[in-house]
DNA sequence: CAAAATTTTCAATACTTCCTGAAAAATTTA
DNA sequence: TAAATTTTTCAGGAAGTATTGAAAATTTTG
């Protein structure tokens, strides 16, 4: 395999991924292009290469510094910005956990606490206060959990958990 | 609250919840009724609470069990099919887990596998083949760590994981 | 400060996904 | 086997998202 064949062949399934995973096809794209590229590239560039309009690129790469996965580079003497993406797999996985648990985990347990303050007054009502407790202690502790992967470094990642797990 | 805002405030924050996980708004609201209803629900009941038609149910019924967090149930003396959720928190994320993985990870995995066949005839190539490497590695750890996630039961994730962890 | 370069915004529109409702298929009953 | 009931399918339309492109805003340069 060549590599313009290899490069457009992981653009299209990173983003092909993240539509699955909300995350819209042409920022996961994005992201892709800088993850293989070894420089920076500028606005121009990414729109030349993935044939996308200035509006589109702009909106997706400010989305993607705001979730941390791109960052901004400016070349002394240039005067367009150029970007890099976050090549640290552990560091891409750890910003997404971390913005995607502010974002819906955490509402999310507001919800489940407003919730719980359904009024028990028959066995339907105690059931489901019951169900939401359930759910509300299980989402605590998943939350929690992503909290200390957040902490914990790569090498804890690739090493001890999977060891200590199998 | 009562009884049925907290229900309707559970089944719509549990809905935009979906959304944001590749899940459709309507197959997240079914999966958020059963799951709090103490009863099997038949599709025409479904379709009453949620105000949505008989296509609509069906489809995302299906989903729901091929997804194993529904189950049907059939009342003995009826003709009907009736429903009823995972309840087992635990259950319905490892349900979730493995589909996911089946799904998305491991088809990129293979891609990656392809890619990395790119032939390294220069600095750019070499480059490209090493980071496809690299990301190959994380996701093959992150696969075989979610398998033995899978694999735990229920008690060492709300228990040994947390303290270990901490 | 004015001109040039660059980035940002946003209304219009294209695209994708989801939902409806009615017809077809399947299943159950008598 | 025919009628009744229930489930499934799917074309067409509705709703939701993403993208374009051009104008406005911002930044840089001389």
């Amino acid at each position: 395999m060549d590599l313009q064949e290899g490069k457009d062949k992981f653009i299209q399934s990173w983003g092909a991924l993240g539509s699955s995973w909300g995350i819209n096809r042409t920022m996961a794209q994005i992201h892709a292009l800088l993850l293989i590229s070894p420089v920076a590239l500028s606005a121009e560039e990414i729109m030349e290469e993935l044939k996308i309009s200035r509006g589109n690129a702009n909106m997706n790469i400010r989305a993607l510094i705001d979730w941390g996965l791109v960052f901004k580079e400016l070349k002394p003497g240039e005067r367009k910005e150029y970007f890099v993406g976050e090549k640290d797999m552990w560091e891409v996985v750890k910003n997404i956990i971390t913005q995607r648990k502010k974002r819906e985990l955490e509402p999310m347990l507001k919800v489940l606490d407003e919730i719980s303050s359904v009024e028990e007054v028959d066995a339907e009502s105690k059931e489901f206060v019951k169900v939401i407790r359930d759910i509300k202690l299980f989402s605590s502790k998943a939350d929690s959990t992503l909290d200390s992967l957040v902490k914990a470094d790569s090498n804890w990642f690739v090493g001890t958990f999977m060891k200590m797990i199998r």
